[in-house]
DNA sequence: CGGCGCTACGTCCGTC
DNA sequence: GACGGACGTAGCGCCG
């Protein structure tokens, strides 16, 4: 066997098994994390409904911001590639 | 207009967009955590599969261990019924 | 039993297994098709690197038009929003 | 230069972008092509719906029509590895 | 409960 | 030829 890969032998009697259980439980440790963050948006959008905006237009906005970020990026990646491209010739 | 309602009227001057700017940056600021928690469980992963764990498997356990805490939580919810029911013994 | 519902009673005698029967294969050639668009797709990729295009620079390049298609839209569906959030005042 | 290069030099006279512009409208013709097939078989994923079936399945079916037969064998073999070695969830 | 947005999965491409 | 990364699609969960 490869040095590295799991090994259910029983020769490392149960140590995979703890290994995997690690991983498994920091897994769902972040996934709880993640819950909670999502939970904490939920807040803020409910809390900006009760203020009396329209959290379809709040999450567009959102939306609509986090492309233009994107398209920004995706504009430099771009430039980066004509220009290696032009250097490459 | 209502009370508590979003108010972009002049006598309000602009304290609405400074609030409404309030929300989008908090809503940005816990997406940007949730993009680094859902970063970190990727990494986990990656871990795991430079250990030679097939993450495809381990994804499904996760899913699994889920489904039984969820059953668990309504069995538990189930049983609080009944006990109230009887007038909590 | 309501109108229209999947039958598989007796009384229809593998009707409803002959109409399932139909629904997947309907999808599966239609994902054949679909199969053959992506090859062609791949194709044109082949023939433009064979002619010392960049695939990368071609794949971006249409990415990036589509995104700007997609932004286009989502601000128009945003002005859209805006507009009905002021008529609903 | 090698033949059969993209040529942008000056003699071309703008050719290869013509070329070029060939290119990206036959892949942007092309996926609009799949789109509309996407298009078609979520109609027929509607309609069988409509008739009382559960899309989930048949979305499931099709998967394991595809699927090769000794890839989901070898699959659950692995799950149960796991799965004892962790001593059962 | 129906649509829609988001996440997660599978696939494909480029790299080493 | 395998690995890792990126893209597009399909499944899922939340919101209305």
């Amino acid at each position: 066997m490869a040095d590295g890969s799991a090994n259910m032998s029983s020769s490392t009697g149960g140590v995979a098994a703890e290994r995997l259980r690690s991983f498994l439980e920091r897994v769902e440790r972040l996934e709880e994390e993640k819950a909670t963050i999502m939970n904490d948006i939920k807040e803020v959008y409910a809390e900006a409904k009760g203020e009396g905006y329209d959290t379809k237009i709040l999450r567009q906005i959102i939306r609509l911001r986090k492309m233009d970020r994107a398209d920004r990026q995706e504009q430099e990646a771009l430039l980066d590639l004509y220009l290696s491209a032009l250097g490459g010739l």
